[in-house]
DNA sequence: GTGGTCTAGACCACG
DNA sequence: GTGGTCTAGACCACG
């Protein structure tokens, strides 16, 4: 499904929450769309089940998903708002920290079209 | 010269930094400027000076500030570059997970423009 | 392991540094290895977990090792490489240092064949 | 006379040490030469005079200089040959080390006789 | 089990 | 005065 860097300084467990909200992101995952199991993912990634339960737990508790007993957990309908509703949440709180930067907003809207070469 | 909030998940030299590079960002520290002593801003901040001393090496590692023996630490002439220069590597990196969210060039600029009333 | 001079005016911290990189050198220590936990080495040594931790972070900063979180630092694959490097670098410098005390390059020749003896 | 670096993290007195035994070895400074005066040399510096005082003592203890009572510190005859002793107790030292780290003999002279185009 | 952070104190070298 | 090193303990997150 995807990897982990276990070298990495970020915890395996976010490492996991970040990945599945980017296959949300990427429509890889849709509403509805079941996760693989929490048995399964962890011997696929090779890290504990209570890693891989963990990250799950998140992903429920801030509604990215739901579960259902017995079943698994699957993404929730309100996930790809979510998604859109954190990512400008987060960009809202950079645009005002670069702002306390002395960087203009003229210079950060010249920065994104700029962009548009990357 | 600034508080820390003891409750945050974020380690008080990671925030003692902070500070200091937002102090530097809103040119209330300025190149040449000495920094507070270690012990003496261990004291105002009521915690250890390992902590201090943790968080100023670092900030010498990373150039906002540079240390003369015998004197103590001072703002560096390339630390206000630096610091923009870091806000907009920021910034860019939000603008591109912001693409990968599947926000517009054009949502972003005018969540810019928005911005302006708050 | 492996002993510290604690009489000694160079950091119990560097000492550790020193001892793992000669190990590595004379591939006591070999690329995969674990080394001994922060808390164990600290045990064996007689010294705080503190100085052993510091020595473990500049090992891995500068590539020696890499830790897995949860298991440990363990040799890194560059790590020889990295040592006859290092160890090259060091040699250049101190030829380039005899040259300007007014050895000669020939004089620098004799010396190691002579040091056959030794 | 020459410089000091004040942000390095070697002490000023060995800086001070380090830059007369270079002068000597460029046979900048001959033997029966007078040293500047301390004081002289302190404010030339822009430091301390404990400081320089501080290097003169070392530089007489190893035998560099030697000190005439009211007149200053003098060149010794010896300090030529005492800077190439050192020179080749530092360069026996290195090769030793070098061996420890695997390269060989050859490899040294080699790097040698390489570097004659630098 | 692993390492990361932190404290409160100490001692030291440098200037 | 300055920072650098170190201890002996603690608590925490991660796995």
């Amino acid at each position: 499904m995807f990897n982990i860097d276990r070298q990495s300084r970020i915890p395996i467990y976010e490492q996991i929450c970040k990945k599945v909200t980017e296959l949300i992101r990427k429509n890889e995952l849709k509403a509805g769309d079941k996760l693989p199991g929490v048995r399964e993912l962890a011997k696929s990634l090779g890290v504990s089940q209570n890693t891989v339960s963990k990250a799950f737990k998140i992903l429920e508790r801030d509604k990215f998903t739901y579960s259902l007993a017995g079943l698994g957990s699957f993404v929730s309908d309100v996930s790809t708002d979510l998604v859109r509703k954190s990512a400008f949440a987060y960009f809202d709180k950079t645009v005002k920290e670069s702002f306390e930067s002395g960087i203009s907003r003229q210079e950060l809207i010249d920065r994104i079209i700029a962009g548009k070469d990357n």
